[in-house]
DNA sequence: AGGAAGTTAGGCCACGCGGCCCATTCTCAC
DNA sequence: GTGAGAATGGGCCGCGTGGCCTAACTTCCT
């Protein structure tokens, strides 16, 4: 008996996930609305295996990855998003997760790559194979990691999408504004964009700045 | 015997709603991935209910929405979003929806209101009654209607979305950089925002703009 | 007929913003 | 212990941007 915590924050989804994986003989301990919320429920419930959504409030599904994989290192996440960045990918899965699905995988596609997680091999239907051969060969040797933000990027750029303005920023962070300027303009660079808007947008896409 | 037709770009998402709808013992003509596909969809299948997403790749829910509504004026159309925001909703049914549903409802909600919808009595759990009020009872009478974007508006603002800069847009559209100005001022007025990141991320959160 | 709203466009101005230099400090890894 | 990367700052420059005000034309509703 395999048993399962859903997190998600679409009640809808959720329902969708808990029956298909009840159909598929697996129990579904909980259902959980955040990240934090997973968190809370991976300890409590203890399961076997966690469906995670990224894009989640409180608690984004990369960082409550990151949180569960630290505390429980053995236990498989599936990561379910609906946008399919390699950056997006490859932070999920250095945060430890398991897998790594799209929402235009169908439902079959998430039970059995749940099932197969749980039995040790973890296989997507759409890029699974490629996935692993990263996850199981050791660092790819490639010397350029296209790397994403670093801690004060991302929350220079999260102040941005808030709606704050440089000098806000500044004054929030007790930094100079040109220093706030300086981290944007690599934050340009490293999202290949060319403005605060393209950075945002791009951030959104990849599930690593929340719409509050 | 009821026939169906559902809209929504997450396969996922599709399969659930299919399911439960057939489950209701309602009958599923047919998937489309977008709002160009279900208006075509329509034509071909003739659905009795149309269960309608907003953000959609190609072409919009609303749009969608309001095309099909031109088309086919007694077809019923439930919109599905993941955002409840109430400029949202009203300019849905403005477009000629017939219930709104936000995705924190239930599938036996969004069941529910589907056949209710059909035997013409549009009823959702959340918000149902409010909408109805104002779907049947005449015009609010509300002097001050919180205006959307117009439609050179929203194309002005998907195109800045695109990561075009003012007189990229201008030459786009065959007009004058400060016509864009111009527009994106009366955007800013009417979302709240003080700039083009704020004025994007607003438009986002309501669903009128997507991110590629 | 007349008004409201949308689209087009101009001028002006102050400030924000991004591009491109640079330097210092600190930490962490090799 | 040297070197890479992160975080902190500075200066400069030129264009972009947003605020404000005006105005013409069209469409549509009243």
């Amino acid at each position: 008996m395999t048993t399962v915590l859903i997190a998600d924050d679409h009640q809808l989804l959720r329902q969708a996930l808990r029956r298909a994986m009840e159909d598929a003989g697996l129990v579904v301990l909980g259902e959980a609305g955040d990240g934090a919320e997973a968190v809370q429920l991976v300890d409590e419930l203890k399961p076997e295996l966690v469906i995670m959504d990224v894009t989640m409030p409180v608690l984004g599904g990369i960082e409550a990855t990151r949180r569960l994989h630290a505390a429980h290192p053995d236990l498989p996440i599936v990561i379910l998003t609906m946008h399919d960045e390699d950056a997006l990918r490859e932070e999920a899965l250095r945060a430890g997760a398991s897998a790594f699905l799209t929402k235009d995988s169908s439902m079959q596609d998430v039970v059995a790559t749940a099932i197969a997680t749980v039995a040790g091999e973890a296989l997507s239907a759409e890029l699974a194979s490629s996935i692993l051969t990263e996850l199981t060969s050791p660092p790819p040797a490639t010397v350029v990691e296209p790397s994403p933000l670093t801690r004060r990027e991302e929350e220079i750029l999260q102040l941005i999408a808030d709606g704050y303005s440089t000098s806000e920023v500044a004054a929030r962070l007790f930094i100079s504004a040109k220093t706030v300027k300086n981290h944007l303009a690599s934050v340009y660079d490293k999202l290949d964009a060319r403005d605060r808007t393209q950075a945002v947008l791009s951030a959104v896409r990849i599930g690593i700045i929340h719409l509050n």
